[in-house]
DNA sequence: GGTTAGCACTCGGGCGCGGGGAGTGCTAAA
DNA sequence: TTTAGCACTCCCCGCGCCCGAGTGCTAACC
């Protein structure tokens, strides 16, 4: 990263803002009349190209201002931003809104609509990883016609349940046994490690297995298999996208869109969100995915008991308000971490 | 409905087939050529003049071709339109994507996705209503920390949970008597019907009642809260309407897709179609909602066991190939029908 | 009478032109 | 080092232009 004086990082940072501001790239006379220093335009104007040459600011073409480059984007967020202080009143909203005792899918659902209302972007949050889950308890409950209806606690907050089809019917009693056997084995365990127990036993001891071990096994593979479903996001305010004139031609869109759907390869940028904690910044190209290259993604992981579930961010064009979206993604992180943890 | 000489509305129908084929307006040179009919573009003009007066096309200006207005589109459809068998192979495809044993909202979704697919437009499919659901059965489960699992078996297809959260602890017998109590009251009730006895019965002999009665109908009640949500669909394919030039305008698209995640309008027009069986379409102002100006929506109820359930179809402009989208959206819900009857 | 050829007319779209404006880089002076 | 001055560049916008497609009308034709 080069070095820059300070009169050129606050001219950086000026013409930044100004350009986020209104969107028109920024000239010398405008820059002067705003930066409050007594420059005159010339004077700035050969700091501008000092600038240019350095790849911080480029002009669509020969006679026009600047516009901060990708990597002037960068500087700009990593080191001159004064990031505002978040309004209590929203910080209490945010707060309000999430507090409501609610299953977690829903919770997940607000947390979006609420980034994308307060900060006027689309608003993402990935769902709960499930890898790390523990499975407390099954229990099994006979329905009519050779179905059984498997229920996976896996904590007090989370209750998955599957229909099972089996070869013939089973008494309640009989069920109860299963369900004691499972519970006996792999209560507590996590479910990926359940599965592959399974697996192994399966494998190792199919033979000898009385039918009904068997078939216990059987029913909490498949409820398993059920259970550990790919991974997943839930959007909101994507329509807020299309009030900027830099995405608002259809081609562009037309590609967020369908990456939208597509759901991959945002999540597997999300994804690597996960590990770093804190808030992450994705500046254009630097997310490295086409559709994205002229957007933005800010994003904050949000763990319960400290460990790392997922990760909420907003997604929208380069030239956005950075020191308002950062605190807002930073705080609803918190806010929809602190919302899981305390949910009794 | 006026009457049009045989001519006419053959006139009228190569017209509406041209401009839905490539969506330019047809002039009366094109016609001539297209209509395989003897005719000089001449005789054409006078024909068409009197379709204008009719209203039932239209020039976008003064020396252009015509399209058709609504007016036009609803006679082409009602009377003109030779519907195309459907493929065999297309029908095996949706028979086999269907087929697949699944949870019902996945069902949905397919169906969904499907119907985009195959007509390229946008695709949706409303959630079931679930006003006639008979209540089955209900179970507790005990969970740790004051809470109680309740498990609401609708029927062998669908199974609701919710965790509640009370005010002390419940032991598994006692959690066993409150549901044999609510299952012999209430057991193959349906839902609306349990809520009203529950409600009236909280109000008249709430004072009389024992503790163990009145937590047993809270209990009841809080899940039934939870299992009544309003309706809702599932859409797929969005992304298709932004290929078509007459919805390219970004204003346009925003409140489509605005309406889409608001969902209430869309979903009231859809609920108009519950009724009448079979196909039915809204043709551009038709619908009544000004979003969907430019579109047409085409849809079929799906049923189970004689009863609608809710209502499929596909949204896309009013220049859509309707002899090719109707079957489409006809066989679909046929075959989602068939598919929610025979799963076991 | 229905059909056709001919013709004048209309309108949208594409193209080139020119002027105005905003902004630049360079040079030379303060 | 900063600044004023100046020539230059390029976008944008409006204007006039022409071309083509298509129309309506009229008069002739079968």
């Amino acid at each position: 990263m080069p070095e820059l004086t300070e009169r050129a990082q606050f001219l950086l940072k000026a013409l930044t803002e100004r350009y986020i501001r209104d969107g028109q790239p920024v000239g010398s006379r405008t820059l002067a009349r705003d930066a409050g220093l007594t420059l005159s335009p010339a004077t700035i104007r050969n700091a501008m190209a000092d600038l240019e040459d350095l790849g911080l600011v480029s002009s669509p073409h020969t006679s026009s201002g600047r516009i901060p480059t990708v990597l002037g984007y960068r500087m700009f967020v990593d080191t001159l931003l004064s990031v505002q202080r978040l309004d209590d009143s929203v910080v209490e909203r945010l707060r309000d809104t999430l507090n409501i005792k609610k299953d977690s899918q829903n919770l997940l659902q607000k947390a979006s609509n609420l980034l994308s209302d307060a900060t006027r972007l689309a608003g993402i949050v990935t769902l709960p990883r499930r890898e790390h889950e523990a499975l407390q308890r099954v229990e099994f409950l006979p329905l009519s016609d050779k179905k059984v209806l498997a229920i996976l606690v896996i904590s007090d907050k989370e209750v998955r349940n599957s229909i099972l089809h089996t070869e013939r019917e089973y008494s309640a009693s009989e069920l109860q046994q299963y369900s004691n056997f499972l519970n006996e084995q792999f209560g507590g365990k996590e479910l990926s490690a359940v599965r592959a127990l399974l697996v192994s036993e399966l494998r190792e001891t199919r033979e000898n297995l009385n039918r009904m071990m068997a078939t216990a096994l059987d029913m909490a593979d498949q409820v398993l298999g059920e259970a550990e479903q790919g991974s997943d996001y839930v959007l909101a305010g994507q329509t807020n996208l299309m009030e900027f004139q830099e995405l608002c031609n259809v081609s562009t869109l037309r590609h967020l869109f369908e990456a939208f759907n597509e759901k991959s390869q945002i999540l597997h940028l999300l994804d690597q969100c996960v590990e770093n904690e804190g808030v992450q910044i994705f500046i254009g190209e630097e997310s490295g995915y086409q559709m994205l290259d002229e957007c933005s993604v800010v994003t904050a992981p949000y763990t319960v008991e400290g460990k790392v579930l997922g990760v909420l961010g907003v997604i929208g064009p380069t030239r956005m308000a950075y020191e308002r979206v950062i605190p807002i993604v930073d705080a609803t992180a918190r806010i929809l971490s602190a919302a899981l943890n305390s949910r009794d």
